[in-house]
DNA sequence: TCTGGGGTCCTAGGACCC
DNA sequence: TCTGGGGTCCTAGGACCC
C-alpha cells in the first residue's frame, strides 16, 4: 500500500561523521584530509575510520593484522577515549534538541527528529542552518536525512553522505519519484533492519536493491522472514510505522572486558569482577533501577583454539531487588565461584544485572529485608566518586592499587573532562 | 602475542495447563 | 479403540543495531 503525498509528517536523521575520528580530529585540526582510525578498548579492533582510512580498512578490522598498513600509509592511530566522545555527544545532542520541535536521540552520534505539518523545504532550509550551527559550535561534521518514515530518513542520510557535493551534506526525499529512485540504487544490506544474513538470504531470492524487496507482499515477507522485514517493506513504500521513542530505563545493564593478557588465576579474575559489578552497580543507580538477578560469566580466548576452551556462565536472583554495591559483589563472587575451573587461560569476563525495577519500589521479600545502610551508602560513594574520580572510593574485594590496565597505547588527552587535560592557548601580549 | 562493548527484539520449541 | 488443541510462559539462540 504505496502512501501518496503530500506527506504531512517527516522524520530526520542526524548522523555525525565518522563521530569519534571527527572528535579526535576536533583537537588536532592537522589530521584533517589525513587517514584517521580510532580503535576499541584495549587497541582491539577499529572502530571508527576517516573517509580515507575506508579504502584500505574495514571496520572492525583486528589492529595487529593491519600494523603494516597503518605504517605504509600513514594512519594516525587513536585508542578509544570514550570519555570525550561522551562529552561531545551530549553538547551536539543538546544544541540539536535546541533547534527542532521534536528529537529523539539514538545513538552517541545519531539523533532522530520529527516534523509535523511543515513545509518540507522549509525544513530543508532550516537542517542546512543546523549543520552549519553543530560545525561551528561543536566542530562536528553531519549528515542529515530528510523523508516521511524513519527507514527513508536513514536511506535520505546514507545519499547525503554518499554525495556530499550535490547535496551538500542533506538530503530531502519528499516524491515518490524520488523515493523509487534511492531504493533503485540501495543495496539491499544498507536497508536499516536488514543485516547480512537476512540480505544473504534475500540476494538468493534475486532481491538485490531494496527495491526488489517490493515485489514481495508484507504478508509474503512475514510468513518467509518475520514481521521486522514486513514493517521495513512498509516503511519503504512511505508509511510511517515507527515514531520517536522516548528514552527508556535499561532492561539490562551489562560491564564486560576483554583483558589485555590471559588470567589463570581465580583472584585476579575475582578482583575483576568485583570492579565490574561496582560499574553496574553504579550504571544502576544513576538510572534509577534495582536488579533481581546477576549473571556473571568468564571465558578464554575464543580465537584461540590450540587451547583448551570453556565459557561459564550463572545467574542469580538477589534476595530483594537491589542497587548496592556491596550485595551485587557478593552475589557475583558468589556466581563466579560456581563457574571458576583451574586450569583454564581466561580472556573475558563480565557481569550483567537484569529484571530490572525502579529502585524505590522494589518487589520485597518479605523474609529478607533490604540493608538499609547500603540505601544510605552507595549515594554517598557516588557522589564522592564523581567529584573525585573512579579510583578514589573502592569496595573491599577490589585492588587499591588496580594493577591491571587496559591496553591504550595511544590515547589523547581528557581534553573537555579533565582539568589538567585542558588545551592551553597562548595570546600574544598585544593581541587585539 | 595481539581479534570490542553494550544494547534490543523476535522466534522456535518445550513445559504446562485446561 | 479413539491419542486434541489452544493458550501461556519461559528460555536459548539468532539477528540486528551503533
Amino acid at each position: 500500500m504505496k502512501v501518496h503525498p503530500p506527506y504531512r509528517v517527516f522524520y530526520g536523521l542526524a548522523d555525525a561523521n565518522n563521530f569519534y575520528v571527527s572528535c579526535e580530529r576536533l583537537f588536532r585540526p592537522d589530521l584533517e584530509g589525513r587517514p584517521v582510525v580510532v580503535l576499541s578498548n584495549n587497541d582491539g579492533c577499529v572502530i571508527s575510520r576517516s573517509n580515507e582510512a575506508k579504502e584500505f580498512v574495514p571496520m572492525g578490522a583486528p589492529a595487529f593484522q593491519y600494523e603494516d598498513i597503518f605504517r605504509e600509509k600513514g594512519v594516525e592511530v587513536f585508542s578509544a577515549n570514550f570519555a570525550l566522545y561522551g562529552d561531545l555527544s551530549s553538547r551536539m545532542m543538546s544544541l540539536i534538541g535546541s533547534r527542532v520541535p521534536e528529537m529523539e536521540v539514538y545513538s552517541i552520534d545519531e539523533a532522530f527528529m520529527k516534523f509535523e505539518g511543515m513545509d518540507p523545504s522549509d525544513t530543508e532550509v532550516r537542517m542546512r542552518e543546523l549543520r552549519r550551527t553543530v560545525r561551528k559550535q561543536i566542530g562536528i561534521p553531519l549528515t542529515i536525512g530528510l523523508a516521511p518514515t524513519k527507514t527513508l530518513a536513514k536511506v535520505a542520510a546514507r545519499i547525503a553522505k554518499k554525495f556530499p557535493d550535490r547535496t551538500g551534506g542533506v538530503y530531502l526525499l519528499d516524491t515518490p519519484e524520488k523515493i523509487e529512485k534511492a531504493l533503485r540504487w540501495l543495496d539491499i544490506e544498507d536497508v536499516h533492519g536488514i543485516g547480512k544474513r537476512l540480505a544473504a538470504r534475500l540476494r538468493r531470492m534475486g532481491v538485490h536493491k531494496a527495491a526488489d524487496l517490493m515485489r514481495f507482499s508484507p504478508r509474503q515477507l512475514r510468513k518467509k522472514f518475520n514481521v521486522n522485514l514486513a514493517r521495513i517493506r512498509r516503511e519503504l513504500e512511505g508509511e510511517s510505522l515507527y515514531d520517536l521513542e522516548m528514552p527508556q530505563p535499561r532492561k539490562r545493564i551489562a560491564t564486560t572486558r576483554t583483558f589485555a593478557e590471559n588470567i589463570t588465576d581465580f583472584e585476579e579474575v575475582r578482583e575483576r569482577i568485583v570492579t565490574f559489578t561496582a560499574v553496574t552497580a553504579a550504571k544502576l543507580r544513576r538510572q534509577g533501577s534495582a536488579a533481581n538477578f546477576i549473571t556473571v560469566f568468564i571465558r578464554t580466548n575464543r580465537h584461540r583454539e590450540d587451547l583448551p576452551q570453556y565459557h561459564g556462565a550463572v545467574t542469580l536472583p538477589a534476595p530483594y531487588s537491589t542497587d548496592s554495591s556491596i550485595l551485587l559483589s557478593r552475589l557475583a563472587v558468589e556466581g563466579l565461584r560456581k563457574i571458576w575451573r583451574d586450569g583454564y587461560a581466561y580472556k573475558k569476563a563480565g557481569v550483567i544485572v537484569s529484571e530490572l525495577v525502579p529502585a524505590n519500589q522494589g518487589f520485597m521479600n518479605l523474609f529478607v529485608p533490604p540493608d538499609d545502610r547500603h540505601r544510605r551508602l552507595m549515594p554517598v560513594i557516588d557522589r564522592l566518586n564523581a567529584k573525585y574520580g573512579h579510583d578514589l572510593l573502592k569496595l573491599g574485594g577490589q585492588d587499591p592499587q588496580r594493577t591491571w590496565k587496559m591496553k591504550q597505547a595511544k590515547l589523547s588527552p581528557a581534553y573537555t573532562t579533565r582539568l589538567s587535560d585542558v588545551i592551553r592557548v597562548r595570546v600574544p601580549r598585544n593581541f587585539a
